[in-house]
DNA sequence: GTCCTGAAGG
DNA sequence: CCTTCAGGAC
């Protein structure tokens, strides 16, 4: 069925030259050029913003991570060089730390560079289709469609496309691409995603490919959402204190593999000492601290200063907070 | 279907 | 306060 809709594709294919055209004058006018990793093209930097940027957005990226980040493993060779301990805590709050470690692994199977194919940076732990071919068009310039779910959304609403297959929206995106200026055009139309092709209530008024865009009659219409099912859980976790050091232990938990976190315990309600609410994926957690004076396995101990670069996830560097303030 | 988080919204 | 949203790899 979609092979013969690309076919067709190919047999008549569409006029996208003025299309490209005014997309590129808009960007010109209305990009965001000043994204700190869009003024360089060197594929290392490229690669460390497209890691950060997974699931996560712009601004946190820019201003808590992107440049400390950089500041201390400054190139491939010097991230490959260090202990994960170290890399994970640089990432430490900023969530899903499997990209963490995988861009650690990546480094060290490739310390000088990165390769310059689609189907090679495919095979690197933690990089995927949108990543692989977000380097080669932003480091290398090639032409190559980049669908992330900005690009995506601009795809479905401008072809009209309802509940399309991945294939169908990549097609489709590869088809757009402007073969002159491939990296261009790519972080044009995800800044049109971003600032324009809103989710809701998108600025069609602003849209330089508003004169041709086959959905923008009922732009929602082509991206609707699902609604999601939420799970509560209580976790407990323990506090032991010793000469004002708390104990940590390694986290049993897949998702944060690697990284330090309070021991569990079970619930005695006369050592409660301060609860708080977290949530990840779909699950909304109590989170609730207890007093406790023995911990088993290996222990390393933190002071309230030395936890600050600690590889922590965010619910552990609120259990802190919570305790502080249930200190004071 | 799993992995994370802080900001924005009601 | 609680809920929703934004954002790809495996």
């Amino acid at each position: 069925m979609y092979a013969l809709e690309e076919k067709n594709l190919l047999l008549e294919p569409r006029q996208f030259e003025t299309a490209q055209k005014k997309l590129l004058e808009w960007y010109e006018v209305c990009g965001r050029h000043e994204l700190p990793w869009r003024l360089s093209e060197d594929v290392y930097h490229v690669y460390v913003s497209e890691i950060m940027l997974q699931q996560t957005q712009v601004n946190r990226v820019m201003q808590e991570y992107y440049p400390q980040f950089l500041e201390k493993f400054p190139t491939l060779k010097a991230l490959s060089e260090a202990d994960e301990a170290e890399v994970l805590a640089a990432w430490s709050g900023l969530g899903y730390y499997s990209r963490a470690r995988n861009l650690h692994a990546t480094a060290k199977l490739c310390p000088q560079t990165l390769p310059q194919t689609l189907d090679e940076l495919l095979k690197l732990p933690g990089i995927g289709p949108y990543t692989a071919s977000a380097i080669c068009s932003f480091a290398y310039n090639q032409q190559v469609g980049v669908v992330d779910t900005n690009i995506e959304r601009v795809i479905k609403r401008f072809f009209a496309l309802s509940q399309p297959s991945v294939n169908k929206v990549n097609a489709e995106a590869g088809g757009f691409v402007n073969a002159e200026q491939p990296r261009a055009h790519n972080l044009a139309l995800m800044d049109l995603g971003s600032l324009v092709c809103l989710p809701n209530n998108p600025k069609c008024e602003e849209c330089p490919l508003a004169f041709s865009c086959d959905g923008k009659n009922e732009p929602e219409f082509y991206t609707k959402k699902e609604k999601k099912v939420y799970e509560n859980l209580e976790l407990f976790y323990g506090v032991c204190e010793k000469n004002e050091k708390i104990a940590l232990v390694k986290s049993s938990a897949r998702m944060y593999k690697g990284m330090l976190e309070l021991p569990n315990v079970e619930p005695l309600e006369e050592d409660f000492i301060a609860a708080f609410k977290h949530s990840y994926t779909k699950y909304r957690l109590t989170v609730k601290l207890y007093k406790t004076d023995d911990v088993e396995g290996e222990v390393f101990w933190y002071n309230h200063e030395e936890i600050q670069n600690a590889p922590i996830s965010s619910l552990t560097r609120k259990a802190f907070g919570a305790l502080q303030k249930a200190q004071r």
